[in-house]
DNA sequence: TCGTTTCCTGACCGTATGGTCAAATCACAG
DNA sequence: CTGTGATTTGACCATACGGTCAGGAAACGA
């Protein structure tokens, strides 16, 4: 009796399976290294040592430097664009922007990396997702400051000006992402234990949720 | 009449106002270009081009490409520490940490080229600074939270963590200079003019101090 | 004016880097 | 098993970069 006729198609599972597998570990590897020296101090060489594969493989993946450095930068934006939709469908501040917190921390927990690579990107300008920028970040900016605007008016919280909330949401969020080393340096060299990450959610949420007057 | 003989050493008055301009020049171009391309991103060629010098000259001031950005980064820091010390002397924490953020703040706006490449310098994992990070920020770091602390005991502010308020305050002021493209973008490709500056500087103020129970 | 020190700079060098390529290996279908 | 196309990889190349150096120009003291 042959082999029963795949209606799925599997049909070249193994190549497809190392594709995958070598596209992850060398988009893992080429974070860590974008996010530890830049664009400009990484080398396709580290980062072909750091994901165990021979230079000449990644150029076989991904043509050049810059296209790996692109889909690292994309996957970073998407995963951040994740975290946003938290904000959507909460009646009020301290659900919505409390949550908002919460998932933004737990991404700067977990994906420092990416956080740092995303941060380099814009403080040298953006130029590889200006237009992400100018699109998709614009676009979900507006709607957040709407939906903080109608809060405001509905007397859920103080008078402020939304667009600089959101940017204080973004700054203290990422900063235990992008400055990890430096908190680290000045917690005795230790990476913050699961309770002072409690601690700095904690601390976050409370003064900005009490500082826009929703507590 | 031989001329008067200078009491003042002012000697070679010439060669030292040289020295001290061409520093000056490749400092501030240095600083630019670090902050645009990273440390890895930056060429000495570009550098000099940006300062109106040859290459070689620059090696002749400054004797390695790292030690030109050991200066750079040696010369925000202490910019950063002028505006600590806006902390000290205050009473209660509406007008010592009102009056931090406003120092910060105008830091970013008036150098935000140094804060990106101070920013970058410890994303990176502060390979140049650690040592300063270890000592005079650590140092600094310890005497303010027994600051905030006091004010605490004293009822004059909410009983919140006092470093996580640091890192916020860090976080937030600096933002705006760290991520000032972001925002330009967001700011319809427009800089902030002065009047969204005092905005910034208000809202920034008004959430903390708010949040951390000064106002 | 003259000797000395500092400053300036074009030309040059060794190395590291991003990227290429052709040959070998492997997965897969028939 | 065989043919085909995807995958792997060592060797290689052109370029760009940090840094050097020798020789000339300018500043300075006497």
């Amino acid at each position: 009796m042959p082999p029963l006729a795949q209606v799925t198609p599997i049909k070249t599972a193994r190549r497809t399976e190392i594709r995958r597998e070598n596209e992850r570990v060398i988009l893992d590897a080429a974070e860590r290294v974008f996010a530890e020296a830049g664009f400009g101090g990484a080398t396709m060489q580290l980062i072909a040592d750091m994901a165990g594969l021979p230079k000449a493989n990644l150029h076989y993946y991904f043509p050049t430097k810059e296209a790996l450095y692109r889909r690292v930068v994309q996957n970073i934006f998407e995963i951040w664009l994740d975290a946003a939709s938290t904000f959507d469908g909460a009646e009020d501040p301290a659900t919505g922007i409390g949550g908002y917190i919460d998932a933004k921390m737990e991404i700067s927990r977990r994906h420092p990396h990416g956080s740092k690579v995303w941060a380099a990107e814009v403080m040298q300008g953006a130029p590889v997702i200006q237009d992400y920028l100018e699109t998709t970040l614009k676009d979900w900016t507006d709607g957040r400051i709407s939906v903080i605007q109608r809060w405001i008016d509905q007397g859920k919280m103080a008078p402020i000006n939304p667009r600089h909330l959101l940017y204080m949401l973004w700054a203290t969020t990422q900063h235990y992402a992008d400055f990890g080393h430096q908190i680290e340096t000045l917690n005795g060299a230790q990476p913050l234990s699961d309770r002072q990450w409690r601690d700095a959610k904690a601390s976050v949420k409370t003064i900005l949720l009490r500082g826009i007057g929703a507590l």
